[in-house]
DNA sequence: CACTTGACCTGTCCGC
DNA sequence: TGCGGACAGGTCAAGT
């Protein structure tokens, strides 16, 4: 599911509903999707609260009262999601919310807390996967010592974006949005609509690009993660949030998936699905055209 | 080092 | 209705 904007409205929703919860139980049945010994479980997670959520690019970081970690990635279709004790599933069947009973087959991790409410990790593709790492050394985890600066935050300036961008001139600048090392956060939806929105065509090469442009680009990358975080997020396929609701980003989506559909600066122009870095990617072929063409 | 491709999995959709 | 293939929000480990 989770690019950026959905994975800060999980870790905004899990901070209102699993903090100082004390844990009871906490279960898998694949050695993949949580990664810790039986023993360091019945040490370090059971009978420990999250005081803590907080999230680092794609990763949600679960800080224990132990002094412990759960690092969790949802890469594609990993989903966090809180029951509480009296919910009653399938009430209403509102269209927004989660339709299945939970556990379910794709149930990969099961938190129980004392007072009988659930945490599920549910993971279809089986993809993604929890650790648990002392929070002294989560800083000090490949992917975290690797990982390029947040989008949104205060310091990430124009100059910076272009600066990073430079480790991979030669490579499309799709590719190169999507590299979690250049920045962070950015996957297949929001690389789509920020390009679009800098009208720059996603497989021009990145030593091609003027100055400005990369500004540009900065600029969309940040807007189209905030109105997301705004909307919840988007329900592409699974994504739901932690009190498994969808997000809407989709309805104002400008061209991931709408491919067939008018461009809504060009109606006359139609959005194409092309493939670029090994990614499906959505286009105007009139307002992104591929310069050097 | 930088770049590209295949692997990790299950489910769905589309064409024959 | 069935079957094969392509494809799906993301990273990694390999290959060149």
């Amino acid at each position: 599911m989770p690019e950026l904007p959905e994975v800060e409205t999980v870790r905004a929703g899990l901070s209102r509903l699993v903090l100082n919860k004390p844990i009871r139980k906490i279960t898998t049945d694949r050695a993949k999707s949580l990664q810790a010994s039986v023993s360091e479980l019945e040490q370090f997670v059971e009978g420990a609260e999250i005081v803590n959520v907080r999230r680092r690019a794609k990763l949600l970081l679960l800080e224990l009262s132990s002094k412990y970690t759960l690092m969790v990635h949802l890469k594609m279709t990993g989903q966090l999601v809180y029951v509480a004790p009296d919910f009653r599933f399938g009430a209403g069947h509102p269209s927004d919310s989660l339709r299945g009973e939970l556990p379910d087959k794709s149930t990969r991790v099961v938190i129980e807390f004392t007072n009988n409410s659930h945490l599920y990790f549910n993971d279809q593709r089986k993809f993604g996967w929890m650790k648990l790492v002392p929070t002294i050394e989560v800083e000090n985890e490949n992917f975290m010592q690797k990982v390029g600066p947040e989008p949104l935050e205060e310091g990430f300036t124009p100059e910076i974006f272009y600066e990073r961008l430079q480790r991979r001139k030669n490579t499309t600048i799709k590719a190169a949005i999507l590299d979690q090392t250049v920045l962070a956060g950015v996957g297949n939806i929001y690389a789509d609509e920020a390009l679009w929105g800098a009208k720059i065509h996603p497989a021009t090469r990145v030593k091609d690009i003027l100055a400005t442009k990369i500004k540009d680009l900065w600029q969309e990358i940040r807007e189209v993660m905030q109105l997301s975080i705004e909307k919840g997020g988007s329900t592409n396929r699974n994504y739901i949030n932690a009190e498994g609701k969808k997000g809407s980003y989709m309805d104002f989506a400008r061209v991931f998936r709408r491919e067939g559909q008018p461009c809504p600066r060009h109606p006359d122009a139609l959005i194409e699905k092309i493939r670029v870095a090994g990614r499906g990617t959505h286009i105007c072929p009139v307002c992104q055209e591929l310069a050097g063409d």
